[in-house]
DNA sequence: CCAATAGTGTCTATCAGACATTATCTA
DNA sequence: TAGATAATGTCTGATAGACACTATTGG
């Protein structure tokens, strides 16, 4: 940032300043809930490098397409499943040296969810897509640090299960309490209590009822959708870690 | 991520895969409490774009000469204070195509926290940089997005003073629970109660008494030091908002 | 003694944990 | 009726807020 530029010289191709940036990618762990899971999208590659292995949904940031670092990761999100992630937040920015083998590289991650019947069937058709269950992540041989950044990505859920309901985000429009709930332990890794984890929610308001019911087994459950503000709404208590 | 690339022909000055990335950039939000006031390190900018405006110490990141994001935020830091901060932290990318005359630019933008006795004199003798206080900022004129930047970061901050002891990174090896009180309090923007500030982090051993003593006006105060451990504990319960 | 600041005692309110109980559905 | 799941009642414990009180220094 200290460098006189004359755009004027710049042929394409190179930094018109002549300052050799490393590639600059954005990727996304995707989360979703889906048959008592909670899994991620992952991508098959198909090229080099790290062909073969799994990896992030994401890419490189195309100046000449995307207005700004969230418009790549929705784009690649976007051509993944078809539409719109319903949070979408950035997780953290990693650059160095050694993560790529093509040299000094930088992705900014983001965290994403999204309702999995919402982006069931386009995610079906593509082949190389898959929606993989986080338990069953072990064995998988995963690209670049695409591994850390998941890891990171489910702390920092894990860090807003404890203390807001965001996760509401990775469900359906209308979803069960029960449903929540078992989205949060999952996500916080240990069963929770039911009154607590109820009364905290009624309290601060941050769900609507329905009206309508879903039955399955035994008593029937209301279905309830978020409240907007349940987005930035933040317990001033946490659960037990 | 979906190209292939033949390094072998690549000129200098450009992508070896001829992609132009945009130009990538670290800023710090360096904190620092002095005189009762909450500070943050700034630099008049010398040179365009934003020539004479106040700005964020940081720069380009230099891929022969950084291994990772993080040491092109320590390099520009050490160049202006002299020395490395106790604690350094990424805050969030931003990266669009308007934020720089210069067009699309990157930059990733990293909190830091340092005692301002440790660089007071490096800082003193450099002519372009100086502590300001947060709350004469007003009516500076600040480059880029540095003044968003900065809410940002003040904002984390004030997260963090609601749930952990972090801030105290802030202050010099010996400090007393007053002043770390009253950095709290300048962060979170309200006068907190004595009895729950010191409760709280006693009961979790967050602090080493020293032994030692300040006395200014009054009972002389014991001075403590930060446990490792402090950086990263988290409350279960915030102090009120 | 007073002024000033450091540090404590103690009561209350809030809210999560624990777990028993009741409610509502199907078979 | 039994089995299953949803929803509630209610007690306890932990901890932040409020605020009065005591302690230790200098003048």
């Amino acid at each position: 940032m200290s460098r006189v530029v004359d755009e004027s010289t710049a042929a394409p191709g190179q930094r018109p300043d002549g300052i050799l940036s490393p590639l600059l990618t954005v990727d996304s762990v995707l989360f979703t809930y889906h048959e008592r899971l909670l899994k991620i999208l992952l991508v098959k590659r198909s090229v080099e490098p790290e062909a073969g292995k799994w990896g992030l949904p994401g890419g490189i940031v195309d100046v000449a397409v995307d207005s700004d670092l969230q418009a790549t990761a929705l784009r690649k999100l976007v051509d993944k499943t078809g539409i719109a992630p319903t949070y979408l937040d950035q997780l953290e920015t990693i650059g160095d040296r050694l993560r790529d083998p093509r040299g000094w590289s930088v992705t900014v991650c983001y965290t994403a969810l999204i309702a999995h019947q919402a982006c069931a069937y386009h995610v079906d058709t593509v082949s190389d897509v898959r929606w993989i269950a986080l338990n069953k992540m072990r064995h998988l041989r995963l690209a670049f640090d695409h591994r850390e950044l998941i890891k990171k990505a489910q702390e920092r859920m894990r860090q807003r299960a404890l203390y807001s309901i965001l996760p509401g985000y990775a469900l359906p429009e209308l979803f069960t309490l029960g449903e929540l709930q078992h989205l949060h332990e999952l996500l916080i890794g240990k069963a929770l209590q039911k009154r607590s984890f109820r009364r905290r929610i009624e309290q601060a308001g941050l769900l609507v009822d329905s009206g309508q019911k879903r039955q399955e087994q035994g008593r029937p459950a209301a279905l309830y959708r978020l409240r907007n503000k349940s987005l930035s709404y933040r317990f001033v208590r946490n659960l037990e870690g």
